[in-house]
DNA sequence: TGTAACTATTTTGCGCGCAAGGTATTGACC
DNA sequence: GGTCAATACCTTGCGCGCAAAATAGTTACA
């Protein structure tokens, strides 16, 4: 029998979690476009600023922790944050090799305008608080597992 | 009271079900390299011959269903498997616009290496068959509420 | 104190993901 | 049969995501 003609049902796509996983994924990123737009930023960038907005005066390492992206790819995030004025990069006075992350006075109005972004995201879905915190639960167990693994 | 000390905990980014999505699915993504990288293929490149597979001689309209990328995304990547000699772009004979993809013996062959890529993956993962099956429900649920709306 | 290992960050290169705009072909309907 | 909207696909441009390599500064420790 040729290979056409082999069965491997471990190789549908509806089988595949990932491959709903990854749909989704693009399609929620695509559904923050319009809401975030208004406000000059990107969902990788929002992702930064909602970083910032808690925590402050922070070097690019804590980042990479809390927004879980890799320093390749937020220098450029950065670089594009500080040109529409919303951040500053200062050097570190202690170690030479950092560089402290600050949010302006713009960056911070741009939080109240980011307000409702939440809001209205999930005004597009029709879950349930419970479902929505299932998959976040999961998302985060499997998140922890591919990476501390 | 400045912006700054303002509290807006629906903004807080361990509140983000999506950033605990996002993550997760860049996380599988970078699982899946050790994987795929044997068989030459990229994540994206995977699921296009995953549905290939399953469903050969099909117009690029009918992959932009199945793997739910959208046309201009998916160009270049059948151009790099054509590349690769894994699929042929041939010429419809009824509508002239279209082009039909054909898999090439070596697509064929390519799929009984893959066999075990999915189980391969799943080992990296200590997730339960269930949570594994409620993340894909919840994930579909997700992509159907914001796609079909 | 010298140097070798380590750390923080940037750069490079490639492959998506997708909006927007283009071309060629088809179908609908006057 | 002409024309006009719809369809199938391609191209362009920009912003990630990330591996790998480079750069500059720091620490450990002989």
């Amino acid at each position: 029998m040729s290979a056409k003609h082999a069965d491997y049902p471990q190789l549908k796509l509806t089988n595949q979690i990932c491959h709903s996983l990854y749909s989704a994924t693009n399609a929620l990123v695509r559904a923050y476009r319009p809401l975030l737009d208004p406000l000059d930023l990107t969902y990788p960038q929002y992702l930064v600023m909602l970083a910032l907005w808690e925590e402050d005066e922070v070097p690019i390492k804590r980042l990479v922790e809390t927004t879980r992206f890799d320093s390749g790819t937020l220098t450029p995030i950065l670089k594009r944050l500080e040109q529409k004025e919303l951040i500053q990069l200062v050097k570190s006075d202690g170690d030479k090799r950092q560089r402290l992350i600050r949010v302006t006075e713009t960056g911070w109005q741009r939080r109240e305008e980011a307000a409702n972004v939440p809001e209205g995201l999930m005004c597009q879905t029709e879950m349930t608080a419970e479902q929505a915190l299932e998959l976040k639960a999961l998302s985060e167990l499997l998140y922890r597992q591919l990476v501390e693994s």
